[in-house]
DNA sequence: AAAACTTAGTTTATTGGATAGACAAACTAA
DNA sequence: TTAGTTTGTCTATCCAATAAACTAAGTTTT
């Protein structure tokens, strides 16, 4: 039997816990406050509290304003007790954020990449890396972890099983960044970390269950269902991308036939561009669309159209309370927008359309790289709260 | 703040369960083991197994064998102690169980059912559940709940929003069954308690996360995903047989183009069926294709590639250990199991098909209803927990 | 058969969080 | 000044879990 037995010290944690949640959200509140939040005695509360204020995790901001009585003690989180390291690791791009325990970006840095061997990667993440842990003040903590998003399938262990538009296959990066710098880390899918980026830091914050579609050279998925990422049996779950929409559709490099992102993604638009004699990439294309041409916007609807038809299936499925598209793809909202809201409407089934909101990417092509600190971030509260 | 804040009375009914799960799995055992098996102290697991037998729950069953010492009293879970009724309410049947808490049929009734308007059906539905309730023994806790299964669209009121094959709309089933009995109700899609009872008593016992496929005359699915039942934002999530899988394909009475049921169900065998001059129904059709028709195992095995390449689809999405295929369809087994396993490997990426199993629904079409009881008993544990 | 060992389950004293209620401190209002 | 309010701490108490001692009831060894 796996299951943890209550006694005192879970109490303690969890209350603790509760504590520290109520502060985190609620900042700057005293400790008659939290003891009314959540209900807990307000000895137990002042107890807890001077834990935490122990523990370098919460502090004294001063007097508040009194409400006809004694003035009150506002408490708040100590949002530089330690940093976290995010990195979006693309197939021709490395960004990488430093961000404090709020997720507030410290530093920020981008660069081109161009080697896409492992050894090459690695030796250009490390320096990278490195420089992000440079630019972090000193803090109680220090640095937390580092989450790190990659454009394939990883296993629980962090090893990168199969990344096809980098040609990688079985490389074990979590383990060499953490035998590098002996700190925790999380590595995961690109569109699994863009969707906690997204319900964390952007346009998703507060949902329950959303449905991140990722839209780049690919099509990739991330799941939060209950407020959590999910991941099926092997810990790679939503690969939408290579859901079929076309059963004798164009046959795909996966094996399926007709897999969705062979119609609506990146790719999709830009082979369709290059049918029509337009070269150049996505920004040109944007940049048609904005200067009045119709062929290119109709380009733009049809992938909207494309897209849509994959959405209504993901509605059906999961009867999310949003959809997101995000990553590059996200860029051309205003010639998406339409067509892909009345291909919902007219293929999702009415129930579901009740509750659910289509969105678009709020941090952009940040969502990555700020669900990957966010990662870092989690896991460090995690280990706080069993230890 | 709705968080439950910690005390000792948590930790007790935390404990408590954890007891009860251990009798409940592994009876039967003794005070001993179970303090071995839980981590829980000696003295602890005594005090907690004495309340448990207070409350009628546990009783000692004898004298154990010993190993070198002292005899252990035995000790098992009292299965009699309450007995939960399960109905399945079809379009054209009525099927009900009466169970005792471990999920052990008493008494099982079935009935054809002729009218489909609410109010007959409640007129025939309320004598046929009083049947069941008055074949179960006297017992410390009496019927602790109703669970319902039903071929439609439930919100969490227990309301029927929209059955299609029987025209309901809007029927407040659970009120009307919880005025009538005074007792817990527990209405949920007819997919949903499929998988539940074959995640209990049938087939997926112990996977974390199956997706059930109920064909039958539509198709239907159940989502359990981390061992526990997915329901959307609005409370019905997976109507997979509304998956597109061919974006331009038929027009759907839902509104969407090629949905999976269209190619896939029960109906659409007998409409191919119907176009070769079959007019029978599944069971003419199964004894054809036993007795050697060629012509109508072809129709079996087209069925079983077009379920296929749906559960193609719900493979790569969920990443699940299991898709079960239920009701009616999985009558057909040994028609359809080449081609759909031929179908999904084919499909299906890779990575994915690892730790994937094809499994056809163990209690046939009592999946459904023993779901349906085991729900109301699931109801009646978490009560007892939270007294 | 006696002695030595084993195992089962209970009793007892202790520990450690949470809590109610008393309290002191610090304020407002009149 | 006086009365009332709010904040936060202190104190005594409660209660579930626990370790350790203990009783009970067996088996194994000599």
């Amino acid at each position: 039997m796996k299951t943890t037995t209550g006694d005192q010290a879970l109490i303690k944690r969890m209350n603790t816990a509760i504590v520290l949640e109520a502060i985190l959200r609620e900042a700057p509140l005293s400790r008659a406050n939290i003891s009314e939040l959540t209900g807990l005695n307000k000895a137990t509360v002042s107890s807890l509290v001077q834990d935490l204020i122990d523990n370098q995790l919460v502090r004294e901001t001063g007097i508040g304003a009194s409400s006809g009585g004694r003035k009150p003690v506002m408490l708040e989180f100590v949002a530089t007790a330690g940093y976290a390291v995010g990195i979006d690791l693309g197939v021709n791009y490395l960004r990488g954020v430093l961000t404090d325990l709020l997720g507030t970006v410290v530093a920020e840095r981008t660069l081109p990449l161009i080697g896409v061997q492992p050894e090459e990667v690695f030796g250009i993440l490390r320096p990278f890396i490195q420089g992000l842990i440079d630019a972090a003040p000193g803090s109680a903590f220090g640095i937390v972890g580092i989450g790190v998003g990659v454009p394939g399938l990883v296993d629980r262990q962090g090893t990168v099983l199969y990344a096809p538009n980098m040609d990688w296959r079985d490389v074990p990066l979590r383990d060499a960044l953490n035998r590098t710098f002996g700190i925790p880390v999380m590595i995961d899918n690109e569109a699994n970390v863009g969707a906690i980026g997204e319900m964390k830091y952007g346009i998703g914050r507060g949902v329950s269950n959303l449905v991140y579609v990722s839209v780049g050279i690919g099509i990739g998925t991330g799941l939060i269902l209950h407020k959590e990422l999910y991941k099926g049996a092997s810990g790679f779950s939503g690969e939408m991308g290579h859901l079929s929409i076309e059963a004798n559709g164009k046959p795909c490099r996966c094996g399926n036939q007709g897999c969705w992102e062979l119609y609506a993604s990146e790719q999709a638009l830009l082979e369709r561009a290059a049918e029509a004699g337009y070269t150049g990439g996505l920004d040109e294309l944007l940049a048609a669309a904005e200067a009045g041409d119709e062929a290119v916007r109709g380009m733009f609807a049809e992938i909207g159209r494309a897209l849509g038809v994959g959405i209504s299936n993901i509605v059906n499925v999961f009867n999310p309370n949003a959809v997101l598209i995000g990553n590059r793809m996200s860029r051309a909202r205003v010639w998406l927008e339409d067509a892909v809201r009345e291909t919902v409407e007219r293929r999702a089934l009415n129930f579901h359309l009740r509750n659910v909101h289509l969105l678009y990417a709020e941090l952009g092509e940040r969502s990555a790289v700020m669900g990957a600190a966010e990662t870092a971030i989690a896991a460090f509260f995690v280990r706080l709260r069993s230890a």
